[in-house]
DNA sequence: AGCGTGGTCA
């Protein structure tokens, strides 16, 4: 108890800096207060207030009592204080006031310490007293408090209050324990509107608008005729579960209860058409409205941002900052912010961000949460990370907008840093986290680590939605874990078309391709109907395992059989199974023949296939096209200047490489990771930095003797970037000598592999009896026996 | 006596 009152003293220092009030003070103060109230437009307001600082200045004439609603009711928080520690305040009456008024403007911290100072002071709190208590309790987010309010009650009985009960209910929804609302709702003796009202909005709180739903009717089958309050729960629970048919219904009572003019009910109704995917709907709602609120503004903005058309909301907010003289609030900003990101408009959304900063806004948790978004979805993370950086206050949300930030640019080892942040802060991720994070899983994440994602899905109830498992197969399958892949998949209770692309695609990955073709029957088997991705995958397949006579079959049957009009990425797969056949003819008659502009991925097609039939004419002609289509164009250099160095052409070699400076490009180091023990071995090529690097040059030594007969003498030279010393050989020497004899070998590499390492791998891979799966960025191969499961085409 | 419950757009 002691702790709690040095507590309260601690934060009313933080409201009311002064200790005493002084005549002349008190003459500054009514000033200000009377410019103040000027401002807020409120004549009553305004000679209340006057009279209360009368009645200050002159002690005599009293009533303190009244002074302190009156400061209340104004908001001067600080008078309100310090009046009240000048005052006698044996009254219950006089706590409620000061309560009340921490409670409405926000400190909910100190209305409790008041609260605990109250009953320390052995001043009883009454019926009044502890609606506000508890809504403090909800605004503080402390079950732990509630409950201890709760048991309080109970004991003096106070617990019977329709008012008490009644905030308890809606506390307790928004403290997400909805079960405890509804037994104190079906254990109340006497219910009323505001009761029904508190349960059918506390759902909502709990997310589950079909109860919200089901309790609107019961009232209304109770005799209870719905109010504005009622109707704009009803509303949010019909946004919530996209029910259209029964947020027309509401309308209807809407009219019928003359709510029409209601601005709060007018908002809801165009929210919840907007969120049912209706903006039409909503977009004509609020063109009858004769007088727009700025809540209206803000959910016909925000309507147009979620049903995706940017410009239109973009031209909303301009039309409401032109044709009306309401100016944007915090509310206004965190609904246009989508637009930008959608549009990619940088510009706009940092004028967004301007606004907020000329206007006071920020710190907002809400707003930098969409800023956020905004900066990550046009590319520019920095930014993204300086406003999350500087929040002083996070939610959930606000991290795993974080996380997508870096997943969408492709930063994947710093969302993976950033997630394991999140779970050290102890945060529970959601199943919007782990739908975040779970590509940079798929991408750069290790086997461990992929279980260990595993263990969160499972520990977080994610695994229930088909989205996420169908993520799960792809991630263990990226990871280089085929058999976990199909194990999650065989386990998963509903597979959609997604899942069985998913399996189709982690097949193919790993060079399966008999395989992929069983799944695709076997999903036609259980009456699943492929779409474009399922294609997708499947072409994949016969390309990266050269089955070229059913890529073309499927390919024809995709279009005549499926009708389905073939896309870009199903030309790319076309055109990297004509590579590989070696006919580049017909793969570049097919990118100008096909009706769709080819981009850069089409021209690395080609790119690819001309460097495997060592045609530099058309590498050169293919890699032209790249660096027109796109920025980042490091592969496509290395691949061209490599090309040249091959074929002796050193000047051109050289050239390309200097054009790659010239733009800023540094050649991507080759990397290779190899799992021991569940420990993470990284090496770069020529890396000596391992703590068994002895151990590990000397096997490779012995094993590159085996490999290349006839070369042993040039490399005594031992130069750094020789082949033989590439991060993969490096990676799976270190793999065999730490293993046990017989066991598979996982290594990724980041960058492709080279024809040298395959070779090599392919050896070893014969000489060792083990099997080495070694995944480049592109797909997996499997070493066996001196064979790899790409057939030496990748 | 006066202080009380439930609500929109994020």
């Amino acid at each position: 108890m002691a702790a709690a009152l040095v507590h309260t003293h601690l934060c009313v220092s933080k409201i009311s800096k002064r200790a005493s009030i002084t005549t002349a003070e008190l003459i500054y103060r009514e000033r200000q207060g009377l410019t103040k109230l000027r401002h807020s437009n409120s004549a009553a307001q305004f000679r209340k207030c006057r009279k209360a600082f009368k009645t200050l200045a002159n002690p005599g004439s009293l009533s303190l009592t009244r002074a302190l609603v009156t400061f209340v009711e104004a908001g001067y928080l600080e008078d309100a204080f310090h009046l009240f520690e000048k005052m006698p305040h044996s009254d219950t009456f006089v706590w409620n006031v000061l309560i009340k008024g921490l409670v409405t403007n926000g400190f909910y911290e100190e209305a409790i310490d008041i609260y605990y100072r109250m009953t320390f002071a052995g001043i009883r709190a009454d019926n009044f007293t502890y609606p506000f208590v508890i809504k403090a309790c909800a605004g503080l987010s402390s079950l732990f408090e509630g409950q201890k309010v709760h048991s309080k009650l109970v004991k003096t009985g106070l617990d019977v209050d329709v008012y008490t009960s009644n905030s308890l209910i809606s506390t307790y929804a928004k403290l997400g324990r909805i079960e405890f609302a509804e037994r104190l709702f079906v254990e109340m003796e006497f219910r009323d509107l505001v009761s029904w009202n508190s349960m059918i909005s506390g759902y909502i709180s709990a997310g589950d608008g079909w109860n919200s739903l089901i309790c609107f009717r019961e009232m209304q089958l109770f005799g209870m005729t719905p109010d504005r309050f009622s109707i704009i729960s009803a509303l949010g629970a019909c946004s919530l579960e996209c029910l259209l048919q029964k947020g027309k219904e509401i309308h209807c009572l809407i009219i019928k209860n003359e709510f029409e003019m209601d601005s709060m009910i007018q908002t809801s109704a165009i929210d919840m058409y907007s969120k049912c995917g209706r903006v039409d709907y909503a977009e004509k709602f609020f063109d009858c409205i004769p007088q727009r609120n700025i809540g209206a503004w803000n959910a016909m903005i925000g309507g147009y941002s979620l049903n995706n058309h940017p410009l239109q909301s973009l031209a909303c907010l301009k039309k409401m900052n032109m044709a009306s003289n309401l100016v944007s609030d915090t509310v206004t900003l965190i609904n246009v912010l989508p637009a930008c990101a959608q549009l990619g408009a940088l510009l706009q959304g940092k004028s967004v961000h301007g606004v907020a900063i000329r206007k006071g806004f920020l710190p907002h948790l809400a707003l930098e949460t969409a800023l956020i978004n905004m900066y990550g979805e046009c590319g520019r993370l920095n930014i993204s990370e300086l406003v999350f950086g500087q929040m002083t206050d996070k939610s959930l949300i606000s991290w795993n907008t974080m996380v997508a930030a870096y997943v969408k640019n492709e930063c994947h080892q710093e969302a993976l840093k950033l997630f394991q942040n999140l779970l050290n802060a102890n945060l529970g991720p959601d199943a919007v986290t782990i739908a975040s994070i779970l590509p940079s899983y798929a991408e750069v994440g290790s086997v461990r680590e992929g279980k260990q994602i595993h263990g969160y899905v499972a520990k977080s109830g994610a695994g229930s939605s088909t989205y996420i498992s169908n993520a799960m197969v792809y991630m263990y399958a990226k990871c280089g874990d085929l058999t976990n892949s199909q194990k999650y998949f065989d386990g998963l209770i509903f597979k959609d078309v997604v899942s069985w692309n998913t399996i189709i695609m982690a097949n193919a990955l790993h060079g399966f391709g008999e395989e992929s073709l069983r799944f695709f029957s076997e999903m036609q088997a259980k009456g699943v109907k492929p779409n474009a991705s399922t294609f997708v995958s499947l072409l994949s397949s016969c390309s990266i395992t050269g089955m070229f006579d059913e890529g073309w079959k499927y390919f024809h049957s995709m279009i005549w059989e499926f009708r389905i009009d073939p896309q870009i990425e199903h030309y790319g797969c076309m055109i990297d199974l004509l590579g590989r056949k070696g006919n580049t003819h017909f793969a570049q008659h097919l990118i100008e023949e096909m009706p769709l502009a080819p981009t850069a991925r089409i021209w690395g097609s080609l790119l690819t296939a001309a460097r495997r039939n060592g045609d530099i004419a058309l590498a050169e002609h293919a890699s032209a096209h790249i660096l027109k289509l796109r920025h980042d164009n490091t592969g496509c250099y290395a691949l061209l200047s490599s090309m040249y160095a091959e074929a002796g052409r050193w000047a051109e070699a050289e050239c390309v490489k200097h054009n790659m400076r010239k733009e800023g490009f540094e050649k991507t180091a080759g990397c290779s990771v190899v799992e021991i023990d569940g420990n993470i071995c990284r090496f770069f090529n020529g890396d000596r930095s391992h703590e068994e690097t002895e151990k590990i040059y000397d096997a490779l030594s012995v094993i590159s003797g085996k490999i290349t007969k006839f070369r042993q003498q040039e490399s005594v030279g031992k130069r750094a970037n020789s082949p033989e010393f590439h991060s993969v050989r490096l990676a799976i020497t270190s793999g065999l000598i730490s293993t046990a004899p017989g066991s598979p070998i996982l290594v990724r590499k980041n960058i492709r592999i080279c024809e040298n390492c395959h070779d090599a791998a392919k050896k070893i891979s014969d000489i060792s009896r083990r099997e080495i799966v070694v995944g480049d960025s592109k797909i997996f191969h499997h070493f066996k026996c001196g064979r790899c499961t790409c057939r030496d085409y990748w």
